[in-house]
DNA sequence: CATAGTTTCATACGTCTGTTTGAAATGCAA
DNA sequence: TTGCATTTCAAACAGACGTATGAAACTATG
């Protein structure tokens, strides 16, 4: 074991090569090359690529979810059990968005790793999945306490919406720069952040009955 | 030429199986096998694989952006020249999101092909896809006229995060199923588009000052 | 019917993939 | 140093992929 230099040499060099060009264009022979260890050591070491991949991504996982999780708990702590709902919708989008975009230096390998994943349903990862599920149950709940009165489904649909909008941004980053002539600033992670919870904060505490009147009526229109 | 049975057959298999697994795991002889062609028809009939997923792509995507303009045109001609922010809104999101959601029966190979165009990025559709800024601009613009007093960074942004939540929501179906224990009708298109419609159209005609003063509040407050 | 042109077919090619193998190299305790 | 376990390495493996080929089966025109 010892330090196990190759090993995470070929961490590192796959999570770098996976977050930059995907996992369909990623091969065992790109990795190996990259981490400049033998063609051989990934199976030595991780059994096979899919176990690979599925060390990674629970890694990375785990650490988003602690993270986001610390801020939600922290909040709700100095708030006495309840936070406002914009501070619950900041801890759930904050940390991935600070960790994809911004200035080239502070952009995470892993948070990138992460939207990959998130993105390119690959078998190794989508069993892993579902577990997701359990995790943003704490949020929802934390949004129940911070809107009690607010109805159980549109907490389900901010949530989603906010996590929507959060990953869309990091995911198309190109086409929002393109089709805004770079008028919208992708570097200034803050004001994204700000955007997307005051968003999502804003349809969940404007009264629904007037959303879903101005749609219905806008639908009507049309 | 004739009929040219093999080759809408092809195209036909082709999108369906895609739509349903996605590119990486669809292979030429999966498409020949389901179009009940030989192997070599692919080559014969479209050149390469490659230039069957960009017909492919070709074919829906102007279909989908025709489908879109023609509803924004109406509704801006019932209009004089101006429709509401709403109703511009809807035939962003509205066309994609009746193909892909709904009831089985009305869920179109065609509408889910393009999502899996827009998740998994394949090279022969990357290339092409750069003019989709271009259909987009359109909106924009129909947005501007909607809404002239809003500034042009904000509808940019609007535009970006309706498009976003639609997309996840044709997307990631799953997990808001899971998240909400089935409260949340993913069948019910049309109040699925109302919300959307409803959250963007929210953002953008709420004072911006004020949306971004309460994202400061709770930034600083978290 | 004959024939030229088009379309289909079985089959094989070359390449790339993840994985395996057995020998060589290394690390480490006695 | 000797001996044993761990780790690295070059090389090869089997399988799957997209593509190419040439003969066979069609279709339609004269």
């Amino acid at each position: 074991m010892a330090t196990d230099h190759t090993r995470s040499a070929i961490l590192t060099a796959a999570e770098r090569l996976y977050a930059d060009r995907g996992f369909a264009d990623v091969t065992l022979r790109d990795i190996v090359a990259a981490a400049g260890v033998n063609l051989a050591a990934v199976n030595y070491h991780f059994g096979s690529k899919d176990e690979l991949i599925a060390e990674l991504f629970v890694t990375r996982s785990l650490a988003t979810n602690r993270e986001r999780l610390n801020e939600l708990k922290a909040a709700e702590e100095a708030g006495g059990g309840r936070a406002d709902i914009g501070v619950v919708l900041r801890a759930l989008v904050g940390p991935t968005l600070r960790g994809c975009l911004g200035p080239d230096k502070q952009r995470s390998d892993a948070a990138r790793f992460m939207i990959r994943a998130s993105i390119e349903s690959v078998p190794p990862i989508r069993k892993i999945k579902n577990r997701e599920v359990d995790h943003l149950r704490k949020f929802a709940a934390a949004m129940k306490r911070a809107l009690p009165d607010r109805d159980e489904v549109d907490l389900y649909w901010g949530l989603h919406f906010a996590l929507a909008m959060a990953h869309q941004t990091i995911r198309d980053t190109e086409r929002l720069t393109k089709l805004s002539d770079g008028k919208c600033d992708l570097n200034d992670v803050d004001a994204i952040t700000d955007r997307v919870v005051a968003v999502a904060a804003l349809a969940l505490t404007t009264a629904t009955g007037r959303a879903a009147k101005t749609a219905r009526i806008t639908r009507a229109v049309g």
